[in-house]
DNA sequence: CAATAGATCATCT
DNA sequence: GATGATCTATTGC
C-alpha cells in the first residue's frame, strides 16, 4: 500500500523513524528504508531549509509527501521525503536502503556487485535507484515513484545517533537506522 | 587499518 | 568565487 499524504503531515522526527523498513520504489527498482536522517527546519543549522525560502528549498516548504533532491559534491544526488504542514520546513533524508527489486539493474548502475554496497549510502542509493533532479518536488503518494508499506512486520530496535556529514548542529541526535541491519551506511 | 585527495557543479553570497 | 546532508581510490603507517 503507497503511504497517503497524511502519514508526511507529522512532526519530522516521527516521520523518520517510521520510514524505517517501508520501501521506496522507483520503476522496477525497489528497496526497504533502513537509515533515515530529519532535518528540522529554520532553528536546524544543518538544514537546507534554515537559511528561508529560496528557489531551491521552496519544496521543503511545501506540501508534505513530495521528494526533495538535490545535487551535491558535483557528483551525487540525495533524495529526502517532505515532512510537516505546507509553510512548515521539515525533511527527511533517505541515508539507506536494502535493494529488494531490479537489483541487476542497480548493480549496473553501480558498477558494483556486493549486494551491501549498492544502495548503504545516500550518493549510492540514488545511482542505484535512478533518483536525478528530475524528480527534485514529485509527488510519492502516486505515479511510478512511491513510498510504500508492504505489510512486513517493524524491524526492532531502532537505534539513533548523530547525524553524519554535516558542521553545524552535527551532535543532535536526528539520525535513525536499524540496528544490527547490514545495509546500513558506515 | 586510518587519513586524505580528487572528482566536479547547483546553489547562494 | 566558495561551499557542500558524498564516494572512491590511493597513500601512508
Amino acid at each position: 500500500m503507497i503511504l497517503p499524504r497524511s502519514f508526511y503531515d507529522r512532526p519530522t522526527v516521527e516521520v523518520a523513524r517510521d520510514l524505517l523498513g517501508k520501501v521506496v520504489v522507483h520503476g522496477s527498482a525497489a528497496g526497504r528504508i533502513v537509515e533515515t536522517e530529519a532535518y528540522v527546519g529554520m532553528h536546524d543549522a544543518a538544514a537546507h531549509a534554515s537559511r528561508g525560502l529560496t528557489p531551491r528549498t521552496k519544496v521543503i516548504f511545501g506540501e508534505p509527501g513530495h521528494a526533495y533532491v538535490y545535487f551535491i559534491y558535483g557528483m551525487y544526488y540525495c533524495l529526502n521525503i517532505v515532512a510537516e504542514a505546507e509553510g512548515s520546513p521539515g525533511c527527511v533524508l533517505i541515508r539507506a536502503l536494502e535493494p529488494l527489486r531490479g537489483i541487476a539493474l542497480m548493480r549496473r548502475r553501480r558498477g558494483v556487485e556486493r549486494l551491501e554496497a549498492l544502495a548503504s549510502g545516500p550518493g549510492k542509493l540514488t545511482l542505484a535507484m535512478g533518483i536525478d533532479l528530475r524528480l527534485n518536488g514529485a509527488d510519492v503518494t502516486e505515479g511510478d515513484f512511491t513510498v510504500e508499506d508492504d505489510g512486513s512486520p517493524a524491524e526492532h530496535p531502532i537505534a539513533e545517533g548523530p547525524r553524519i556529514g554535516i558542521r553545524k548542529a552535527a551532535d543532535w541526535p536526528l539520525r535513525f537506522w536499524l540496528k544490527g541491519n547490514r545495509f546500513v551506511s558506515r
